[in-house]
RNA sequence: GCCUGGGUGGCGGAAUGGUAGACGCAGAGGACUUAAAAUCCUCUGACUGUAGGGUCGUAGGGGUUCGAGUCCCCUCCUAGGCACCA
């Protein structure tokens, strides 16, 4: 019935094309179909090409396009390009080539490749955020930020890297090297660019369990965004005119505490250090300047600290508690103080023991039994603490937040470990952030130009900074100005005090701006006539993550002119149904594609509060060695080989037959061909067997039904694995017939078809059909077929299994009893004994226990 | 250190508290072939018995249950995340 070769070549060329120029996966706006969006996490084009873990989770989102397309939805599967980044940024520097060059190969090879795999993919939706119609965009959502007091700009201590002559944001920095390159990293003012991610914490967390997403992911959020609820406490300073607050989660110890702690760079150190002691703090100070950040936040190490000299006094007891200073506490949480109770905190044990400070107990264990060790860190019972003696911390938290807020010395607080979000770059290939800086009395003339084209992203709290004494204001580029191109340079080198290589590109940056019309020139040509202002071009640009914040809404509306996204056509699509991608972006992609999501939905662009409602992770697939794939190890598997030897369909289908797939599996070469032997017996069998309109023996039509449920069901819980296992099964027992129903014939190919549609498509082909099989409907299980009349019964004695026994499925228990009981498996081992217990479970199991 | 997963044949893995090891790889034997490859058939957890069969077996130890890979407690190993966040 089918050609005797199977020639996957020619069967996978054939049908791409097809697809290709039929154009059968392009997605419908509005159609009246229910709808179906599969995501997958874009893929920055590197010039390695595609990794064999690229088509893991491609493959999955894939077989659900196909599967829920063959259901009768319509079905958006869309792929684009992260391209924005350092690695096509180093290369241009070591090459002198325009990045734009080597990104638009890499993607081509990267689509050429991705193609080659036989995606059901809209190609017509294809975006790039290198693309200045995509980036424009991302540029106008800035904009928006800029103007809802979500950004500002500071110049404080930031990771910088020499090797990569780069800023780099706290996610980007491991255990003191950088992400990328592993190169060391060192604390540096600059003036940088900051998104009040801070802002939407709490947004960001509440939202968190409506989501379907894993659950370790959703943990480590939460932890990330680490929210912590305690009180504020205010020590007044003895002989000085300060109050230096301190933050804690136990304020039920508060009477246990003996001295207080304040970070290196608190600003009040200056003020409350007494002159003896100056020399020392001052030395302190800089020590802890030049330590890295890995010396400091080593656990490890033993802890260190100098006196100030001064005293805080208690807000209850009025007790004088010196103060002192070290390095283990981090002035960017909290207060950059704290309260030391170290009899209940680690900590302040371990620094106590080391200066000799007194330790006094407050907090006894529930069920005290002799001396507790400390520090004891649990809650508990109150004692030392006068009238709080007795009360359990939670009560006693409660009293004494009440008595502080009643002698205005405390209140409650409510602190996150998420920082503000270091949103600039010192680099070129990124999208430039679209702002112009201008003197103090120029900002004012733009502010009272009604109707200047200026004011239109114009925040109500203006965004400056302060250099030489001189302030600086920022100027928001107004919406017909987007998309604010990158503009050639004649080195992509940063200069060595780390600006960005923007900044070298005069003519772009020194302008002069027109407060009533917008205009904007270069002042290269001289100035013009009129009111013209002096401005400078902001040249940092975005970090990588920003064109990923929401690209996910940008397919829905690829070329819409008027918005990122169409919000008629956002309405449609609302949000992706499956969201596929590494467990790599846990905290960073994810958090801030959902900071960005939430804001876009809080002004009214997008109908939805989450972008990714349901959230997967494909596990990595190892080397053969049970080792990361890396060139250096020599064990990457490279997918182009295995297509070209196996074929497309192989490769699918071997990789979502490789296990569970989130779980961390090694790849192994050998075990590829028992799919492909697979495929092979499917064109076989095709090619052997004769498809009539006659009725299949009850075996094989229970078999097929049962296997009809369980692929469907394991397509829709990506059991992937264990649905392809069953068509395995299935196909063991067809291949034994000389003939099969059309029925049975059709619906193998067709279960088969979203994992290896390939040869699926041929084969339905040569079954006489001129449509393509991603558009017949899939084909579903009569319910008839599932329950059956005779089921098998387990006989056990005492829990062993010693026979079985088959019963009508309608048996009543005394049957099924007195039939196990006189089995051929189960009599000798009854001789003689006596059944103290039977139990029953229907169409399981029988298990009498005997004496 | 803390928080999460996970530990099942030679290997990848399968098992709503109910026949452990489906499916596949590897291995053994056989058929076809001059031969090899490919393909097809049979066997394949360990120990034990001529055989019917028996005993053991899901990291280790305990427990709950008629019955535990699955639930509970402890220990070990392993992967990932966090890490002086007061």
């Amino acid at each position: 019935m089918v050609g005797r070769i199977y020639d996957f070549k020619t069967v996978e060329e054939k049908w791409q094309k097809y697809w290709r120029e039929k154009n059968i996966f392009r997605a419908e706006d509005f159609s009246n179909k229910p709808r179906y969006y599969a995501l997958d996490m874009f893929p920055y084009p590197s010039g390695a090409g595609l990794h064999i873990g690229h088509p893991e989770g491609y493959t999955a989102s894939d077989i659900l396009s196909r599967y829920f397309r063959a259901l009768g939805y319509n079905v958006l599967h869309p792929m684009g390009w992260d391209a924005f980044g350092l690695p096509a940024e180093q290369h241009a520097i070591q090459t002198g080539t325009d990045p734009r060059i080597n990104t638009q190969n890499n993607v081509d090879t990267f689509r050429r490749q991705i193609q080659r795999i036989g995606f059901a993919i809209d190609w017509s939706r294809e975006i790039n955020t290198t693309d200045p119609r995509y980036y424009r965009w991302t540029q106008w959502i800035f904009l928006q930020l800029f103007r809802h007091n979500l950004t500002f700009v500071d110049k404080r201590p930031v990771w910088w890297c020499p090797a990569l002559k780069s800023v780099l944001a706290n996610e980007e920095v491991v255990d003191g090297l950088s992400e990328r390159g592993n190169y060391p990293v060192v604390r540096r003012p600059m003036r940088q660019w900051i998104l009040r991610i801070t802002a939407y914490a709490e947004k960001l967390l509440e939202e968190l369990n409506r989501l379907d997403w894993p659950d370790s992911t959703k943990r480590q959020q939460i932890a990330w965004i680490g929210r912590s609820q305690g009180a504020e406490v205010d020590f007044p300073i003895h002989g000085v005119e300060k109050c230096l607050s301190v933050y804690t989660t136990r304020p039920d110890t508060l009477l246990g505490a003996t001295y207080l702690v304040v970070a290196p760079e608190h600003p009040l150190l200056e003020a409350i250090t007494v002159p003896e002691r100056w020399d020392a703090v001052r030395e302190y100070q800089q020590k802890t300047a030049r330590k890295s950040d890995l010396d400091r936040t080593d656990l490890a190490k033993i802890k260190t600290g100098v006196f100030s000299g001064a005293h805080a006094i208690h807000p209850l007891t009025g007790e004088p508690l010196p103060i002192w200073v070290s390095d283990y506490v981090l002035m960017s949480y909290g207060s950059g103080a704290i309260m030391c109770v170290p009899a209940h905190d680690t900590r302040d044990f371990e620094f106590a023991q080391l200066f000799h400070l007194p330790v006094r107990q407050v907090i006894r264990p529930l069920n005290a039994d002799g001396d507790t060790a400390l520090p004891y860190c649990e809650r508990g019972i109150l004692c030392n603490s006068g009238e709080y003696d007795g009360m359990t911390s939670d009560a006693a938290q409660e009293a004494i937040i009440d008595r502080l807020m009643k002698n205005g010395t405390g209140r409650q607080r409510i602190n996150y470990k998420l920082r503000d979000w270091l949103f600039s770059r010192q680099r070129y290939w990124g999208e430039p952030i679209p702002i112009v800086w201008v003197r103090e009395d120029d900002f004012g003339i733009i502010s009272r130009t009604a109707n200047s084209p200026f004011l239109e992203f114009m925040p109500s709290n203006p965004v400056f900074y302060e250099e030489d004494g001189r302030k600086f204001y920022a100027v928001p580029l107004c919406s017909r100005d987007l998309p604010l191109n990158l503009p050639p340079v004649e080195s992509y080198l940063p200069s060595d005090d780390g600006e960005s290589p923007l900044a070298r590109a005069s003519s772009w940056v020194s302008v002069w701006i027109h407060p009533q019309t917008g205009e904007i020139r270069p002042q290269a040509e001289g100035r013009p006539a009129g009111e013209w202002l002096a401005a400078r071009r902001e040249t940092n640009t975005m970090p990588q993550w920003a064109g990923s914040c929401w690209y996910h809404l940008r397919y829905m509306s690829p070329r819409c002119e008027t918005a990122p996204v169409d919000p008629k056509i956002a309405d449609y699509w609302r949000a992706p149904n499956f969201y596929i991608g590494g467990a790599e972006h846990a905290v960073l992609h994810l958090l801030y594609a959902r900071f960005w999501h939430r804001f876009l939905y809080d002004i009214g662009v997008v109908p939805s509060k989450e972008p990714y409602p349901r959230l997967f992770h494909q596990g990595i697939i190892l080397g053969e060695d049970g080792e990361k794939m890396s060139k250096s190890r020599g064990n990457v598997i490279n997918p182009d080989a295995i297509i070209q030897s196996s074929g497309a369909d192989s490769l699918r289908l071997y990789e979502m037959f490789l296990g569970p797939l989130e779980a961390v599996k090694p790849w192994d070469a050998k075990g590829i061909e028992g799919v492909i032997r697979f495929l092979k017996r499917t064109w076989k069998f095709y090619n052997e067997v004769s498809i009539d309109d006659g009725q299949d023996d009850d075996d094989t039509q229970r078999l097929l039904h049962e296997s009809i449920r369980k692929v469907r069901e394991d397509i829709e819980g990506l059991r992937f694995n264990t649905a392809i296992s069953q068509l395995m099964i299935l196909l063991n027992r067809l291949q034994k017939l000389p003939r099969v129903s059309r029925f049975a014939g059709e619906s193998f190919i067709q279960l088969l078809a979203p994992f290896a549609p390939h040869i699926c498509e041929e084969i339905w082909e040569q079954l006489g059909h001129g449509e393509s099989i991603a558009c017949a409907p899939f084909p579903n299980f009569d319910i008839q077929w599932l329950t059956r009349d005779t089921v098998t019964i387990v006989v056990q004695i005492n829990g062993k299994r010693r026979g079985e026994i088959f019963v009508p499925a309608n048996a009543l228990e005394s049957e099924v009893l007195e039939k196990a009981r006189t089995c051929d498996g189960a009599v000798p081992h009854l001789r003689g004994r006596r059944i103290v217990k039977e139990v029953h479970v229907p169409h399981r199991i029988v298990n009498f226990v005997v004496q």
